[in-house]
RNA sequence: GGCCCUAUCGUCUAGCGGCUAGGACGCGACCCUCUCACGGUCGAAACCCGGGUUCGAUUCCCGGUAGGGUCACCA
């Protein structure tokens, strides 16, 4: 091969495409999909193609595009042009017709329902082989494909057909997909022989498996991608995740941004073997986006989860207040809307009224009598009374109270104090449920407590 | 069943002839700690099997086995 030619395949600018049919929602592998190419073409300088194809006029519908459009914008996955395929039906018809024409393809009269014709392509019946960049060579006896269908008819080509025709004229140079595609990639070969289009180089990448170890579908539940959006995943932790699964960077750690990936993504270093969707690491990737996120960011989610009859209830949350809750629940959740799930539950119902409780839980670990117990809350008053409400947080509170706590024993000070605060067993420390409640409304607590202390012990 | 692809801890994976087989998630223990959560430390946990090639195979080759994909007038 002159080396000019060379040169000139090593220039040649990339283009890579995504082509879903939009007969069903968006799922995780189709993402991962979209991300593997969008990352090649960034890398390379290239394009991105999304292309819908839609074909199938009976299984293609509007809605399943518009999901397939809004899940790669929440990602953060950009195209430069989207095409449908739909749209190009003048391209496919004239290609098929120059196949009949010059006898590559012919209508056949049987039809599988008995009724009409199809075009069906001659087939060389070649051994063809192919280079792939995941799994190297790839060969194929073709002869026992036999005279494969291209189109229904001159007006309504088939898969193949479109695919070919299209990846020719959009100048597509990598086809990076899914493994199940491995075995169409040979009738595509063919046709692309037959109206002498280059050959574009391919990648195929292992599957996504559900925990069966099968393909990944609907029946395995939530795969849908938008459905992640929707439960409050993040689009950086579903990136991240999405890359995890299938590549490997070249050096460690497991934290990407977009970035991050478009510089350090090669296809060499993609997967041989299927891997299965495993929902932990997502989750841990998810609270690892969500403690990275900058506080005011977390607090504006925060608001936006926390259900309506909290926002309603007579008890505002200030903007102080949001501010230490926010610090509370982002080390708790997976999630954001864990946070809805965490008010619905009752977790923080202490926000916004007393609590009630047993009076005996006041006690720490059964030893102290309640006199005890109720002078050290009555010097936790004491002491509370002295800070200012203008510095109110987590920090000023403990000061104020961590001396005191620990000359007289943390567990026997801390213990009545958070339970006065929460009446929960389990509960945030506190300084924080101090910070939160506010001066007024802790002291009222806490006297509450060392009162209903001494009517016992009276 | 034919064709094709694949095979390292439970899971995601590193490894590219010689390693105590490394990391991450999850799990367990301990530490921190008034409880919970966070954080920290430690730990248990893997080369599918059989033949070659080689001084030496997780690594290369072949054969099994297992799993997956695909066999449409869907894409």
């Amino acid at each position: 091969m002159p080396s000019s030619l060379l040169v000139s395949i090593a220039n040649k600018k990339v283009i890579t495409r995504f082509a879903p049919s939009p007969t069903g929602v968006l799922h995780v592998g189709g993402a991962r999909t979209a991300l593997f190419n969008y990352l090649y073409a960034r890398q390379h300088e290239g394009n991105f193609l999304l292309r819908i194809e839609d074909t199938d006029k009976e299984r293609s519908k509007k809605e399943y595009e518009e999901n397939i459009i809004n899940g790669l914008a929440w990602l953060g996955i950009s195209y430069d042009k989207l095409y449908r395929q739909s749209e190009r039906a003048d391209k496919h018809k004239d290609c098929l017709q120059r196949l009949i024409n010059r006898g590559l393809a012919y209508e056949a009269e049987e039809g599988k329902d008995g009724s009409g014709k199809v075009i069906r392509f001659r087939n060389p019946g070649a051994k063809i082989s192919f280079h792939d960049a995941i799994r190297g060579n790839i060969e194929f006896d073709t002869t026992e494909l036999g005279d494969f269908v291209v189109a229904k008819n001159i007006d309504t080509p088939l898969f193949h057909l479109a695919v070919v025709v299209d990846d020719f004229e959009m100048g597509v140079t990598q086809v990076i997909r899914g493994e199940d595609h491995i075995s169409n990639t040979p009738r595509q070969i063919l046709l692309q022989s037959a109206i002498d289009a280059p050959h574009p180089t391919y990648a195929h990448i292992p599957l996504i498996l559900a925990h069966d170890k099968s393909k990944l579908s609907k029946r395995h539940g939530s795969v849908s991608l938008v459905e992640f959006r929707d439960k409050g995943y993040l689009p950086d932790a579903m990136v991240n995740f999405l890359a995890l699964i299938g590549w490997h960077p070249e050096g460690s750690g497991e934290l990407f941004s977009m970035n991050d990936l478009v510089k350090e993504f090669t296809l060499e270093r993609v997967q041989k073997g299927g891997a299965i969707f495993n929902i932990e690491k997502l989750d841990w990737l998810n609270r690892e986006y969500l403690k990275k996120m900058l506080p005011e960011e977390f607090e504006k989610k925060v608001i936006e989860y926390i259900p309506e009859k909290f926002k309603k209830s007579d008890k505002k949350i200030s903007e102080r207040m949001l501010k230490n809750i926010a610090l509370i629940i982002v080390e708790r959740i997976n999630t954001l809307s864990d946070i809805s799930a965490m008010f619905e539950s009752g977790e923080f119902d202490y926000i916004f009224e007393r609590p009630t409780y047993d009076p005996r839980k006041l006690l720490w670990k059964g030893t102290p009598d309640l006199l005890v117990t109720k002078q050290r809350l009555d010097k936790v008053i004491e002491l509370l009374q002295e800070i200012d409400e203008e510095n109110l947080t987590g920090d000023t509170v403990k000061e104020t109270v961590w001396k005191y706590a620990s000359s007289e024993g943390r567990g026997d000070v801390l213990w009545p104090m958070r339970f006065a605060l929460s009446g929960k067993e389990k509960s945030p420390d506190p300084f924080v449920l101090v910070s939160i409640l506010g001066k007024e409304e802790s002291l009222k607590r806490l006297r509450y407590a060392s009162e209903t202390l001494i009517a016992r012990n009276s």
